[in-house]
DNA sequence: TTGGAAAGTCAACAAGGCTGACATAAACTG
DNA sequence: CAGTTTATGTCAGCCTTGTTGACTTTCCAA
């Protein structure tokens, strides 16, 4: 039982025991528990501010991409333009995101976070990043390099264009 | 500003490149952008039973622990009992589950999946790893490795308790 | 025998997904 | 210029899945 892999073994007789069923179980869990830590500092901070998780994603990638259209957010975030418009009208009506109307294309607008939207983005980013720095020193840069390696694999073919995307190049 | 590490180095002079904020960042998208990943496939099947992800975890939380109590299945998803319980009753209703009195402790309900549970577990599973098979097999067991050291550094003392509890030692 | 744990239930609420329909302005196209 | 497409916003209604609070029943254990 613990070796069915579905597709046994490689060119020169590689067993492939990481791809067994149970392998592939615990790859599965991990990423279910991992990503309740992953949200868990975030949802802390989020709660003071009566936001949820679709405000921090917003949020996240109007940081990333100062400027980024409506329609791209959308397109990112992978939600429908009711659901990703309700957020960012209480983001705009709170003034934490300003949304210029486009110089070129009229119909478009551009998403800016304010200093107060830049401040709430710092808040929560740093509380992420401080849970998957002491992650990824405890794991060690190979550990890191072989998360990212599986973690892209692992996305539908469009999210991983949007992830590559925001690479600055010197990733 | 890309060497912004927070704890610039260790013991020898190891600049660690791979815990700026940049990298961080990436890390935090990739997390992101593979979740969805890991839920498509499994959310497809889902929408033809109406069930969401929430019967999900609980399907697959009882196939792996049968007979588990529903405490010990709160404990694990981290939900309130009346959450769970809204998802459980539609399982045992649709005939999916069964909770069977506690012997020693009558209040307490153990489950079990029926004939049916296990088909849609398996249905489940089956797709789930399949994407996360080709990810793995993409990737290597080097980086499985990784990918495994990294998110379980990542979860919470309490959720890494209950993901080592699932290893049935081999792994 | 009594206190407290385990489980279940009812009610109310909120976030954040969804669909469908419709409005407006701007850009594009023939 | 007329008609179509695109980008965005908005209203209404629905669903899942989470929450809190209050309460009951069952039953183990001190």
């Amino acid at each position: 039982m613990a070796e069915r892999t579905t597709s046994a073994s490689i060119g020169r007789g590689e067993t492939r025991l990481f791809l067994t069923d149970e392998q592939l179980r615990k790859g599965i869990e991990a990423m279910f528990f991992a990503y309740r830590g992953f949200t868990a500092d975030p949802d802390l901070i989020l709660a003071d501010y009566s936001y949820g998780r679709a405000h921090h994603r917003a949020v996240h990638f109007i940081n990333r991409s100062p400027g980024t259209t409506v329609n791209n957010l959308l397109s990112i975030l992978g939600v429908t333009k009711q659901s990703l418009n309700r957020v960012l009208r209480t983001l705009v009506e709170d003034g934490l995101v300003e949304a210029r109307v486009g110089k070129r294309d009229k119909r478009e607008r551009h998403l800016h976070l304010t200093a107060r939207g830049a401040d709430l983005e710092r808040a929560l980013s740093e509380a992420q990043r401080n849970r998957m720095r002491v992650a990824f020193r405890n794991a060690g840069p190979e550990a890191v390099a072989g998360f990212r390696a599986v973690l892209e694999e692992m996305m539908d073919p469009d999210m991983r264009r949007h992830y590559l995307d925001g690479t600055d190049g010197s990733a």
